[in-house]
RNA sequence: GGUGGGGUACCCAAGCGGCCAACGGGAGCAGACUGUAAAUCUGCCGGCUCACGCCUUCGAAGGUUCGAAUCCUUCCCCCACCA
């Protein structure tokens, strides 16, 4: 039964990974470790469709409000903490499944990121500061003297190259060469995208979200929350933040969401499609009448993976 | 019925005789991604073509001009105000 292989659920937001995850969870004993960037945060629950407090306590979840929303949370942080997660369930006669749709986060504990080095948290929070003032053609300068294999990226990695490189000496691309992390694991892949229908079961939980009170619950966080908060930009928040201090209407709430949704949902197939190849991987249409017994099978381990 | 404003590519929107297949934005498509990843970026985006290039577009039909999305005429439609 046990064949040491991590099982990890993934795809497009919206295509039903929690509740197939739910519906194993009836038939084998597993713990859910979700492996999504905005779950992790506390008191964001409507708009990033965390499970129930009845889901949770129905099954043993991991990974659910694990920090604070005013923290910068990482995807090493949580591949760290995934690992004992998967030592955890283990140790109890689990069987762990991944599931979630942060693609980052899951490479990052299949095949963990690089050793970094320690960095003084203090140069680190100046050097910050500095670097945040600089637009990005200006980082991207500096990153092709510093460090040109990751000149062609984007802000966010041009300000980590630039952080590592200046405060340790040693570019990142060097880094990630010569110093590998821990060693990986194996795992099989079962990704779940509903096709064509997936746009419209994004409207619709949009819709659904609203009206179990996600105005409510963003007008309370906004009270206790600095407006630049990382938890805030999950898909949706901003908006309906604009639309609970009134400076857009309804209408164009929703319809920025449902975009947003959509493009992220975009992004995450871009990722499955072209970061998983060469992969153990089963595809599986969620809505297929079979999907429970497939996804069975697969957990089970017996299901040969197709692309 | 009258006066004024307007009809531009999927949407919004510049252009107002040649530099226009047509600024810009949105949407869409494809891609990148090693500690912010629901983030951060890149490319494409009328049709045909690998490309040079060719073809069809700027409400419709005529006209002026070497040349029009840009000027003129008529017509159709929208908006505002007057009646």
């Amino acid at each position: 039964m046990e064949d040491g292989e991590l099982r990890v659920i993934t795809g497009p937001t919206a295509s039903g990974k929690s509740a197939l995850a739910m519906a194993l969870a009836a038939r084998f004993p597993i713990t859910i470790v979700s492996a999504d960037s905005r779950q992790v945060y506390r008191g964001f629950d409507i708009g990033t469709a965390k499970p129930s407090p009845s889901e949770l306590a129905a099954v043993q979840h991991r990974g659910i409000d694990v920090a604070d929303p005013t923290e910068r949370y990482s995807a090493a942080r949580w591949a760290a903490a995934a690992g004992d997660w998967l030592a955890e369930s283990h140790a109890a006669d689990r069987t762990p499944v991944v599931v979630g749709g942060t693609g980052f986060y899951i490479r990052a504990l299949v095949s963990p990121l690089f050793e970094e080095p320690p960095l003084d948290p203090e140069g680190r929070a100046t050097l910050g500061a500095a670097l945040a003032e600089l637009d990005t053609a200006e980082l991207r300068r500096w990153t092709m003297a510093l460090d040109p294999a990751r000149a062609h990226l984007g802000r966010a990695q041009l300000l980590r190259a630039l952080e590592v490189a200046l405060l340790t000496g040693v570019p990142i691309s060097d880094w990630h060469r010569r110093a590998p992390g821990a060693p990986g694991r194996s795992a099989r892949y079962l990704v779940l995208d509903p096709g064509v229908p997936l746009a419209g079961r994004i409207e619709a939980r949009v819709l659904e979200m609203l009206s179990a009170g996600w105005e409510g619950e963003v007008a309370a966080l906004r009270e206790k929350l600095p407006h630049d908060a990382p938890a805030w930009n999950a898909s949706g928040y901003r908006a309906v933040r604009d639309l609970v201090e009134g400076r857009t209407s309804r209408e164009r709430a929703i319809e920025r969401t449902v975009i947003d949704t959509r493009q992220y949902a975009k992004r995450q197939r871009t990722w499955i499609r072209n970061q998983l190849q060469n992969e153990h991987v089963t595809f599986l249409d969620p809505l297929s009448p079979d999907a429970l017994d497939v996804a069975s099978e697969w957990f089970a381990g017996s299901v040969e993976a197709s692309r």
